[in-house]
DNA sequence: GAGCGCCATCTTCCATGCAAGCATGAATAT
DNA sequence: ATATTCATGCTTGCATGGAAGATGGCGCTC
């Protein structure tokens, strides 16, 4: 029986009390995400409880709160069931981040000007470094600066509730998010909408960043999902 | 000791196999939303549980998910909260709604045109009712046709994650709401701001449309917030 | 051989018991 | 009178047992 995740360390504890329930839900969540847990798995909560050594209740509290989050489905009397997503999951996944990230870039493009040149800066930062990954050929790392330009993206307009529902879909959508890191090489014009989008929030106009951080998922978009369908993948 | 909300009722119950964490969930929701429970209240699950004739776990479960609803806070050994809404968490609720909303609307003008003359017609009939309503000085029905006026906007949008999303900000706003309706009376622009979002959608301009929803629930938004802090409420 | 029905088993659901933490207030010392 | 300490009660966190329900296999019948 190997264990799924880190289990409360009795010797060194010295940094925060979390509940076992936090563990519980951590540590599924990341075994969904790194699909540890691939979608279509059924589990038993009993069979959860043993790998985490904990007792049936934390993990089923656990639970409660992975199904708010969309990520699994539990079904009365038979067993978790970890979701997949179809292809309209991934239409209304789109839209939510074009709505929102469309309207935190002109949130943030209407604050004062000092903090718009700072946020611009940091922007820009993450964006000469998907440059530079993409020289290094470290897709990973590019990965990671793209992941990082659209969480301060987020993070700056300074709404709690927009940074959780972008966590929330970020979370169901990692999986496709690994698989297409592969997919799309080279032919990617997201550098340059990236500079467009600190640009246009480093001068402030408002109606330009939104246009341009919606643009920017709107042609990611279709550019994947012809893919994804070309390979033939319903669900994932 | 009052009951706060309907039981399982052992005699009929030939509709649906509801659980009791559902039962203890929305009993809750309701409670919170129609102010029996007030913000800044604190309950005990215990006292709940003894309330709605159940144990504590099913009590326990549903405040897991409303606190992912962030209807509760949670205070470990201290007991259950009701959070209170700042004037910030107004001002990140409303931008919320302004992102979805806007999509929302963009996404229906953007339908074939059968499709979009119904919708349109259906969301002329809302605002009919409450211009009706209005006539007859029925606060009350203007409210509940503005409300289902928006609830089809976002329906008929058909994402099942936008919908969530704007109900779990209906729900956090919801006694907010029911303040303001006895607020502001007669100043009001709403139902030329419905024919516009409906007349754009008929004739599928989608970036009007997109405008004019989110135009309208601006220009509500800066009507109530000052409003509000000339009142001197600091959270409700 | 095919189909039907029953039973064993595995699952979640809910109740309850125990433990641990924190707040409150009383009681005592100064 | 005031401050401090300690005990008591109330709270949630977690474990566990019993119950209800669903499913799959196995045996029986035709």
């Amino acid at each position: 029986m190997k264990r799924v995740g880190p289990v409360r360390n009795s010797v060194e504890e010295g940094e925060r009390k979390k509940s076992l329930v936090d563990d519980a839900y951590e540590a599924m969540r990341t075994a969904i995400r790194d699909s540890t847990f691939a979608p279509g798995y059924q589990a038993s909560e009993q069979e959860i409880a043993n790998r985490l050594g904990m007792s049936r209740t934390p993990v089923h509290e656990a639970v409660i709160r992975l199904q708010g989050d969309g990520l699994v489905e539990v079904l009365p009397r038979k067993g978790i069931l970890i979701v997949a997503l179809s292809p309209d999951d991934l239409r209304e996944i789109y839209d939510v981040v074009i709505a929102i990230e469309g309207r935190a870039a002109e949130l943030i493009a209407a604050l004062p000007q000092a903090e718009r040149t700072n946020t611009a800066k940091v922007l820009d930062d993450w964006t000469d470094e998907m440059v530079a990954a993409e020289k290094r050929n470290d897709l990973p790392a590019w990965g990671n600066a793209d992941s990082a330009f659209h969480t301060a993206l987020i993070e700056r307009a300074r709404n709690s509730r927009m940074s959780r529902i972008i966590q929330t879909v970020n979370d169901q959508s990692h999986r496709l998010r690994m698989l297409t890191l592969n997919l799309r090489r080279g032919l990617d014009a997201s550098v340059e909408e990236h500079r467009r989008i600190a640009q246009s929030i480093r001068f402030g106009h408002s109606a330009e960043a939104s246009d341009a951080a919606r643009q920017h998922r709107i042609r990611a978009r279709d550019e994947l999902l012809p893919l994804l369908t070309s390979y033939g993948l319903k669900h994932l």
